[in-house]
DNA sequence: TATTATTGCATAGCTTGCTATTCAAGTGTA
DNA sequence: TACACTTGAATAGCAAGCTATGCAATAATA
């Protein structure tokens, strides 16, 4: 039998995505952020005072993980979690004056980082390959 | 401003590209390998007796990660290393036999992921998906 | 030839991901 | 009400990626 790493999909999406992820990581670094922080951050810019459960819900990540990279961004000042009243098994996570400020300039560099990586593509290629994207995702998770 | 995830490159991929590992670990495991390990098996099948740098020029990873995953596979009895007479400092790493038995069970796992996972392709689009990546893997690799 | 520079790898230490397990709090039921 | 079940989160332990650093062998040069 024969195998081309280069006509392999996974191995390109593998590979595809260590280049974004090292992209993302020299342009947020300077914010004092990691892209695996990226994610939750994203949520909680939209909404904060939510619970770990809430999180987990909109990431798809599994729970251990989600659990340890809160830690961290607590570890470093990104988010505070308070008590929640309604259930004592569950806290409320909230950003810091500090991680809400830096909401802004990370949108923008990850803009930057996207947009500098499909610049190889032409509008509507960029269109379809995200379509081709998010249908893939799809069909895997639901698979 | 505002930002959609689904709407951002490198959000997808990192999120196919966590579905595409996971599904490849799944089909892999019965064959006692892992995904880390089969970038360095696919180049090792297609030739072994090379020393580690060798096999760096042929995949794109860091010089480290690669020297830990082979030491995680001489543990697991898939390559053995002897002295290169060229060059004290070198080893040359050699599949044991072990490893170069699974080579066909791999490539069909491997090939049952990809062809699963874009399943919800046509054929031509599924031409067109692996021609972006590899034009955006390029592009950011140049630039 | 002695010293300096380069090269091939290994190691330390971190993050981000996973699975499996544990534990305490809340819920449901005999 | 007591017991069992469920649920929210934490923890342990591993893989795979990264950067930074160290070290011994080789190569180059003053």
């Amino acid at each position: 039998m024969d195998f081309k790493k280069e006509n392999s999909a996974g191995y390109l999406v593998n590979h595809m995505a260590r280049l974004f992820a090292k992209e993302l990581q020299h342009h947020i670094a300077p914010l004092g952020i990691v892209v695996g922080q990226f994610p939750v951050l994203l949520e909680l810019w939209l909404k904060d005072g939510v619970t770990q459960k809430d999180l987990l819900a909109r990431i798809d990540v599994e729970q251990a993980t989600l659990a340890n990279t809160l830690n961290r961004m607590e570890r470093d000042g990104l988010i505070k979690r308070t008590k929640n009243p309604a259930d004592a098994r569950a806290q409320l996570i909230w950003l810091t004056e500090k991680a809400a400020a830096l909401r802004n300039s990370a949108y923008e560099s990850a803009q930057n980082v996207n947009s500098q990586a499909l610049q190889v593509l032409t509008e509507p290629e960029r269109a379809q390959f995200m379509d081709y994207m998010r249908r893939v995702i799809s069909g895997i998770r639901s698979s």
